[in-house]
DNA sequence: GTAATATGATACAAGTATGTCTCAAAAAAA
DNA sequence: TTTTTTTGAGACATACTTGTATCATATTAC
């Protein structure tokens, strides 16, 4: 809130900016982490976190909603192409190198949701993609026989898994999405089924 | 331990199996719920629940094993068919009526992991599936293009989301079942890419 | 029916997490 | 430089969680 107000002191953006980045890192690693370890994983003393967000349920729902904006952010900015099927594509491209920020999200919905504000965010994006994948249906280039919200969770899950397979296996973004691309849209099959 | 010996009270066994069951749901719904909530949810007393599991690690890792001795069971008694992808399908057919173990599993690993029995017949699981797929890979069903590890991954992913859909959804294991092996297969696109 | 035993309720001690507060020191702003 | 503001360290009260122990009650096995 106050926070967020234009005339910020230096030290306020460096210490938030290290609690953010290291609460996205550490409570993705163990959601249950307690806000000294919070503090002592950003590098700021336990009083200083709680100056910046009052409770820990605040600190996740803040972070959620920041999550949810730097993601809508990175794909409000692109001029989407024709296809429906290429403005799919493009969109897990340019949310690779964010994933763990979609991670978190998914990881930690259950203590993220509950915010008015985050749930409407979260909504609106489901929407879009949702929508994406239905007029990708109408284009032919997305099975029309799958029911749409499948197809959303399945991308989600799919994300996240690629995420965590990239990080463990030290796999460049580039090529981690190649192979989301490839097995959302043609699975693992062989062969036709 | 001394639980699972052969002469037990019958409250015993109600109590252990309301508490695992318990746990099971519980857990994989809100992970960090304490020794107090898990009672409730099964029923019985605190100290009763103490008595089955000295602590809430021991709880998670006997139930982990018990969930993987479950999963381990239910596909060891199958005969296997000659082609390895329907070895895989049939494996799929078989474990989703127990994808919650499967789920609790996957989303309680951290804690889970630890013990060395659980890590043992973890990894052996993890060695069949590997072989199948393999083994698919040669007999020209399943793409050879794509790392076995990935795949994997993937099949684990897609056994955990399909789980959350059907809860969700309210739908039968038949239908899920196949949207899980329809899109693991063929995926989500319409065409060739 | 009787003896054995698992159970629930409860109390308890120790440890940990939470959130608030104060104050001297350090850093930024003026 | 001087003033303002953030910070870290720590004390503090509260509440929660953990794990153990006790004891009367109810269920089970015999």
């Amino acid at each position: 809130m106050s926070d967020l107000a234009k005339n910020a002191d230096a030290r306020m953006v460096r210490s938030r900016a290290a609690i953010v980045d290291s609460s996205i890192t550490l409570l993705l690693q163990n959601p249950g982490a307690s806000m000294s370890e919070i503090a002592v994983a950003a590098g700021v003393g336990r009083a200083t976190l709680y100056r910046h967000f009052e409770t820990k349920e605040a600190l996740v729902q803040e972070i959620s909603l920041l999550c949810l904006q730097e993601t809508e952010a990175a794909l409000g900015q692109l001029d989407m192409p024709e296809l429906a099927l290429d403005q799919i594509k493009l969109c897990i491209v340019h949310l690779m190198p964010m994933a763990n920020r979609y991670s978190f999200l998914l990881n930690l919905w259950s203590e993220a949701s509950g915010s008015a504000q985050v749930d409407a965010v979260y909504i609106d994006q489901l929407y879009k993609l949702a929508n994406m994948i239905e007029q990708a249906k109408v284009e032919g280039s997305i099975r029309a026989d799958l029911d749409t919200e499948w197809i959303v969770a399945h991308f989600d899950g799919l994300l996240n898994n690629a995420w965590w397979y990239k990080t463990k296996k030290g796999l460049s973004d580039e090529a981690v999405t190649q192979l989301m691309i490839n097995t959302f849209l043609a699975g693992v099959g062989a062969n036709e089924i």
